[in-house]
DNA sequence: CACGGTGGTTAGCGCCCGTTAACCTGACCG
DNA sequence: CGGTCAGGTTAACGGGCGCTAACCACCGTG
């Protein structure tokens, strides 16, 4: 309501990246602690300021977690809704559409990590109706996953390439294990790795129609 | 210390029922709000009794998740070690030990969903000696199918044999996700599904190094 | 029949947590 | 130069939490 004029340019600003400073901090000890097992004097802490000034930028403690999800979850799907897009109007088979798809998967789930981990974690601690529109946007990225998959394999039914969709999701998003402890031996390596073992586990699935 | 002459028979068989029923609900509650999103009295109401009354069994809440994780991380190594073998014994090849790997892991991840939830969700919230117990348990596990899938497929490197064996743990464990709301078409299709998927992953995996 | 132990109960304590209140400061602006 | 306001501070409050204390009922045994 009362930022329609932006009154001073550096104030802004600074506003701003203290806001997604915090939301950081946030995340990351989020996903390290679980939301009930941080402190809001912790957050604070982890920005240099303390406690109750959070207030200043959020509305509460439940408000960052909101802004996390929705964000993350919203990222997910138009990302990966303008990837599909970019290669069917390049003309480009369904398979390239579903490689696009997982790579833009791996490319979030290397960078994001601990968004990755809230954002099938920490769902739950919503409100019911952030809670709502969290999982649409979840339910409208896994919609998109279904359709491009079952272009590429027609003969898979749709419940069973839900369920191998979810699948593939566990695979990729398994990231957060391996590469916290043992340094990842080559981002470029890892993503390699990730993306034919996810197209690999989906022909698999549609290899099993025809047993 | 005090358990040595288990004195009466019936009050025996009766204690043990109620630590388990205890046990039960407390890992479901766990798995749905999260270790700190869940109160005594709440896991107590569960059970029919209430608040205080679960500490003539446990020693306090960590106690319950750390039965639980250390339970559920024995049972997954041990069971794992014996399918092993038991293959190895029946002298049959490599692949049928990392098919009955596969498949033990399985039916572990549809049978208790809720202990697969806790076992790479809550980890962290153990006190330290106890989390380092789980952990040792977790890698002793990993290291038993890192084996195996070099068994299968030599000419993976050892780390990268790792990095894999994570990812088709994400891929097995997303079977909490999936079974929930939509009445799992069939158990054992789904078994069969996950059973494929994973073996392809691992065989996309390999394919990999002859790039 | 007294009696000890097992497994409950309720009351309450101390602590921590999310949030609000009241106050302060420094930058920008008329 | 005085005023406004964004963005901090500390103090404090209310509630919920894990856990302990004190008490009690039942039940099998000497």
């Amino acid at each position: 309501m009362s930022e329609q004029h932006a009154s001073s340019g550096s104030s802004t600003s600074t506003r701003l990246a203290r806001r997604e400073q915090i939301l950081r901090e946030a995340s990351r000890l989020f996903a390290a602690h679980g939301f009930h097992g941080v402190g809001v004097d912790e957050i604070g802490a982890a920005v240099g300021i303390s406690g109750p000034a959070l207030y200043r930028h959020f509305a509460g403690k439940d408000a960052m977690l909101t802004e996390l999800l929705v964000g993350i979850s919203t990222r997910l799907r138009d990302g990966g809704r303008q990837r599909v897009a970019e290669a069917e109007a390049a003309g480009e088979p369904p398979r390239a559409a579903l490689d696009a798809l997982v790579a833009g998967h791996i490319d979030f789930a290397l960078d994001d990590r601990d968004l990755i981990t809230l954002h099938d974690r920490e769902l739950d601690r919503l409100r019911e109706d952030d809670r709502r529109q969290v999982r649409q946007l979840q339910r409208q990225y896994l919609e998109l996953w279904v359709e491009v998959v079952r272009g590429v394999y027609p003969a898979l039914p749709p419940a069973r390439a839900r369920a191998c969709v979810h699948a593939v999701f566990g695979l990729l998003n398994a990231t957060r294990r391996l590469s916290r402890p043992t340094a990842l031996p080559d981002r470029d390596e890892t993503a390699g790795l990730l993306h034919r073992m996810a197209l690999g586990a989906f022909a698999a699935a549609d290899a099993e129609r025809a047993r």
